[in-house]
RNA sequence: GGUGCUGUAGUUAAGUUGGUUAUAACGCCGGCCUGUCACGCCGGAGGCCGCGGGUUCGAGUCCCGUCAGCACCG
C-alpha cells in the first residue's frame, strides 16, 4: 500500500478536491504547505501551525543535511520528534538549491557538489544520498533529486538537464528502503518548452511514483508563462496521483493553478513577506512599515478571524516592525499563513460547489492583488 | 576668571599638505521578495560644516573674535 493514499471527493474542470492520507495524518486538498526549511516554520510554534489549519509542512533535506545533519536528527527520533510536529512533512530534496546556490555548485552525472555557504565545506548530493537523508528524517513525502534550472534557458540546455533529472529520478527510486512510510514524488522539468514538458510528464508517469510535481517554475518567469507551463503539464500526469506545484505562489497564482489541475503548493511568500512587513488581506496588500499606519487603530484585515486580527491594531504592528521587535514577525506570519489556509479552504468548498462558485472565487482572489488604499 | 578639547544631515561620527557636487552608519520615507544563504535586499529624501569677521583665485580645513558643551586649573 502506498504511503500516499488519495481519495477524490469532487472535481470541477481540471480542479479537484479530496483527502490524501499520509503516514502522519490526513490532508485535505487543494492544500498549501507552510515552508519550514530548517525544521521550523519561521516564527511559528508547531501548535500555532496546527491552529491556523495546516496539516502538512515542507522542510528541506539539503539544509538539514548541512546542519545539524540527517543522522543526528535520526538519532533524535526523526524530524517529527526533533521539531515537535506530529503532522505530516514533505521535504524538498535540494534540487532548488542547485538553482538558488548555483554559484557554489558543480554538476556532474553523479550528482551536485555543493560548497555550503554556511561552513565552506564541500559535500556531494547524489540521488542516493538524497533518498537516504529523507528516509533518515522519516518524512511522509520525499522529493526526488532534480535540477531546477534557470529561466530563460536554451532548448539544448533544458533537454540535457531534463534527461539527467530523469536518470536521477530512477536512481532515487532504486535507492528507496522505506516504501511503506515515506512516499517518493517525481518532478517534471522541461523548462518553458511545451514539447519537453509533455514528453517529460509522460515519461516519468510510467515510473509509478507516489505523486508528481511540476518543478522548474517560479524562477523569475512571468506569471503567464508559469500558468501556461502548468497547463501543458498536468494533463499528462496520472489523474489518480497528487500533483504538486513547487514554489508557488501568490494567492492569485494558486487559484489559477488549481483550475489547471494542481493539488498542493508550497511557497515562502506568506512567511518571508510577513517578516518583511508585507501582509495579504481581503482589502489588498499592506506594507505595515508604511507611515500611514502609524495611528491606524484597525486590524490588518476587517474580514479575518486570526489571533493577530482579533487582538492587535495596525498601529501596534507597525510599531513592532519599526522597533524590530520579534513579536511583529510572529503576528504577521500567523496572519499571512492563516490567510493562505483560509484561501485553500475556500478553494476546496468552491470546487465541491462547482464551476460557477470556483469562477466567483477566482474573481475575488484576483481583486486582492492590489495595494491597500484609504 | 584662566587654559585646553569639542561643535559637520534627525543622531553618532569621517573629512588628507586649503582644491570639482562634503562621506558613512543608524534613523526617516518608499519599493522588492514565488521548491528560504533571506527579522533580508534595493532605492530616495535630508547639510548657511555653531555664529560673525579675516587671509586666499579658492576655507569644513588657516587666523581673530564670539557663543555653547565638556574637562582641568584658580
Amino acid at each position: 500500500m502506498s504511503p500516499v493514499d488519495l481519495t477524490i471527493h469532487a472535481q470541477s474542470g481540471a480542479a479537484r478536491t479530496g483527502v490524501m492520507k499520509l503516514t502522519h495524518g490526513s490532508v485535505p486538498f487543494p492544500a498549501f504547505m507552510p515552508v519550514g526549511t530548517y525544521g521550523t516554520v519561521k516564527a511559528m510554534l508547531p501548535r500555532d501551525i496546527k491552529e491556523i489549519g495546516a496539516e502538512l509542512i515542507l522542510s528541506n533535506a539539503y539544509h538539514l543535511w548541512v546542519r545539524p545533519g540527517h543522522k543526528l536528527i535520526e538519532r533524535m527520533g526523526g524530524l517529527h520528534s526533533f521539531m515537535g510536529w506530529d503532522g505530516a512533512i514533505l521535504t524538498d530534496s535540494g534540487g532548488y538549491q542547485v538553482f538558488s546556490l548555483n554559484q557554489f555548485t558543480q554538476i556532474s552525472e553523479e550528482g551536485v557538489r555543493f560548497r555550503a555557504p554556511l561552513d565552506g565545506q564541500y559535500r556531494t548530493m547524489t540521488p542516493e544520498v538524497c533518498v537516504e537523508i529523507q528516509e533518515s528524517l522519516g518524512v511522509d513525502i520525499a522529493m526526488a533529486f532534480d535540477e531546477c534550472i534557470e529561466w530563460p534557458a536554451t532548448r539544448d540546455r533544458v533537454a540535457q538537464s531534463t534527461a539527467r533529472t530523469t536518470r536521477w529520478l530512477k536512481r532515487c527510486q532504486a535507492a528507496r528502503t522505506k516504501m511503506e512510510t515515506t512516499g517518493l514524488f517525481g518532478i517534471v522539468q522541461g523548462g518553458m518548452y511545451q514539447d519537453f514538458r509533455v514528453e517529460h510528464a509522460q515519461e516519468i508517469s510510467e515510473l509509478d511514483l507516489d505523486g508528481y510535481a511540476v518543478g522548474g517554475l517560479s524562477v523569475g518567469e512571468p506569471t503567464e508563462k508559469l500558468l501556461e507551463t502548468v497547463a501543458w503539464t498536468t494533463p499528462h500526469l496520472p489523474a489518480d496521483k497528487i500533483c504538486y506545484l513547487m514554489g508557488v505562489g501568490y494567492p492569485w497564482d494558486i487559484v489559477e493553478a488549481v483550475i489547471r489541475g494542481i493539488d498542493i503548493f508550497d511557497c515562502v511568500i506568506p512567511t518571508r513577506n510577513a517578516r518583511n512587513g508585507k501582509v495579504f488581506t481581503s482589502v489588498g496588500i499592506i506594507n505595515i512599515k508604511n507611515a500611514r499606519y502609524a495611528e491606524d487603530e484597525s486590524g490588518l484585515d476587517p474580514n479575518c478571524s486570526c489571533l493577530t486580527c482579533q487582538n492587535h491594531s495596525r498601529a501596534y504592528l507597525r510599531h513592532l516592525f519599526v522597533s524590530q521587535e520579534i513579536l511583529g514577525a510572529h503576528l504577521l506570519t500567523r496572519h499571512n499563513l492563516h490567510f493562505y489556509q483560509q484561501l485553500m479552504s475556500k478553494i476546496r468548498v468552491a470546487i465541491s460547489e462547482g464551476s460557477e462558485s470556483l469562477e466567483k472565487l477566482r474573481t475575488e482572489v484576483n481583486s486582492w492583488n492590489r495595494p491597500y488604499t484609504t
